[in-house]
DNA sequence: TTGAAAGCGCTAACAA
DNA sequence: TTGTTAGCGCTTTCAA
């Protein structure tokens, strides 16, 4: 486990009081914030500790008060473009209140998420934020009486004593049918994310929804799953273009999906958007710089990051167990009016 | 700085002890995984800890023994996806060891290093695995002088006292400017990335090489610099395209740059590869999903990780100070022979 | 408002 | 091979 830094100790809590001729105690409270010190002493230690470029040490601070200033993000795969701007949001957000932050890439394994979990506790951290996790209900439980506070970002955590910041996926799910109707699509189908994911299920009943609003009946032959990857989507594009007859649009469940879609589509010699529409999910960096440029439905990533941190830093009692985003639809170059002019009602957003 | 973990004291090395009837020193050198223990001791000792459920605390263990087994991963922003695919390797490889793995989004913002440097010396950690480091050299020996460890990942850092884990980025420029050219091309043009980054500046030279083995001489009008993002290689694009004559093909320092230029084409409605080639540098996920795929020079994530963290477990003695790993050419849709037939050797690949 | 003193859970000389 | 004994640097009662 590494040779030891460098003896060279840095000046101490003790240091600084003998210096400022107050207690050890006293230090501490003053770099605690403690409202208990009077301006005078406050000053003259800050001055003195200053002075002698004392900083306090993070893990004797753990160690002695059983808090950490240290908070962990699980997730399954960091190189999930959506996931890296959740990261990045949360902990730039977690860096302007002190923390710093832990990642731990999990790949679905309830193992895993059992090693860094564990992990976390001894090392005192409370605050994790899970994106996705595997483990069973039961076990979730038991971390969070073992002290453990789970903030669910983006996918649901499947306890509800968890507190959870996500977007508001079914009508996600929504704008994008409807944006695909209002373009004269009739015959829309759906890459649905794998229905073990929350989110999955919530976007595909904005799907349903959506489509049943405009009088549209779902046809389960138009609904295929698929992992949240480009395999993924191009697999399900495969499967889905061999309907007769064919869909002319397509709602996929994210952009990856989306993306492996639009991939497949070239690949097949059919033209985006001319021949099929598709539409994503999430608004990843990359989506608008594609060709064409992908239509989809946006997630804040940042203000998740945000909103979730902030419901750490909040005061307990102002705390809400849920925070739902709104989400945008992003019109750019994958959807457009169905090929064969079937684009009757017409009706455009202004 | 959050409430405490519940008071729930968990089993210490004392509670093992006495039930082991040993000394906590015992317990703590049978943890250390110290050669000094009786085997029969060993064995006891590890029984009644498993009886307890005691897990070492990792606080305790790094406050009392100056050393740290957590490990630091310092970049501009994890949105980039080559940066994540890193991040990955890292910490999936580090977590192999035991050690788990801080993350911090520098914005290239050396106020911001700073910070976290400190933060991590508070912390005991040794450690840091670099992406680009903004900081002075000065300020990188002192750091190094400080008890830190650098390992610079991708790009190199400011400072001869530091590993470096990187990829023969010459050879890659090299490797792109000779596809090029087997294929006909002999106006290539050049977007560099920033010059203040090593890599940067390796790629040019391999481009500049690469032209110069095939009797091509440079054309400074043909090289712009850009910064390593969609943006940057779009702008890039638009300026390089108004050389007259303009240039059959592109050699982008990165992925990024290249799906900007490539973005920047077709909204010109300059067909690629038909009208310009363009090949990037990375192989991000991504790159293989765009439409069409993306020729690219192909960096390995993983392996740069493992022989990273490779390095730093490997015993002192048996450490290089320099990794530098091969790259190897993707040939996928974005690169074809030049539009006007000027293909005169058309010696191909086989 | 401040100080004294006893830990937090572990490691590391030093002795035995 | 094992035990004793000080710490590591800070927090936190409890008293003053």
């Amino acid at each position: 486990m590494a040779t030891p830094m460098p003896r060279q100790t840095r000046a101490t809590i003790y240091d600084v009081a003998r210096a400022a001729k107050v207690s050890p105690a006293t230090v501490s409270r003053m770099f605690a914030g403690h409202p208990s010190v009077a301006p005078a002493t406050r000053d003259r230690v800050a001055a003195v500790a200053a002075e002698l470029g004392y900083r306090p040490n993070p893990l004797a601070r753990n160690l002695s008060s059983r808090k950490s200033d240290m908070m962990a993000i699980l997730l399954p795969d960091i190189r999930n473009p959506f996931f890296a701007e959740l990261v990045k949001a949360v902990q730039s957000a977690a860096g302007q209140h002190g923390y710093s932050m832990m990642i731990c890439n999990t790949e679905e394994d309830p193992e895993l998420e059992r090693h860094y979990l564990d992990g976390l506790i001894s090392r005192q951290v409370k605050y994790v934020f899970a994106v996705g996790l595997t483990l069973s209900r039961r076990a979730v439980e038991a971390y969070v009486a073992a002290g453990l506070v789970f903030i669910a970002l983006d996918r649901g955590v499947n306890d509800p004593g968890c507190y959870v910041v996500e977007s508001d996926n079914r009508m996600g799910g929504e704008l994008a049918v409807r944006h695909l109707i209002d373009l004269g699509h009739r015959r829309i189908a759906h890459i649905a994310g794998p229905p073990r994911v929350a989110l999955s299920r919530d976007r595909r009943r904005g799907y349903v929804e959506g489509l049943a609003a405009a009088g549209l009946k779902v046809n389960g032959d138009l609904v295929v799953e698929s992992e949240f990857s480009e395999q993924g989507g191009a697999e399900a594009y495969a499967s889905l273009i061999r309907r007769r007859p064919a869909p002319t649009a397509i709602f996929a469940a994210d952009d990856l999906i989306a993306i492996g879609a639009v991939a497949a589509a070239r690949r097949d010699g059919c033209a985006v958007p001319e021949d099929v529409s598709i539409i994503g999910f999430d608004d990843v960096l990359m989506a608008r710089y594609m060709s064409p440029p992908l239509t989809t439905i946006r997630q804040n990533a940042m203000a998740m990051g945000e909103q979730a941190v902030g419901l750490i830093v909040a005061p307990e009692t102002a705390r809400q167990r849920k925070i739902q985003l709104p989400v945008s639809l992003q019109v750019r170059g994958t959807t457009s009016v169905p090929p064969n002019g079937s684009a009757t009602r017409g009706r455009e957003k202004t």
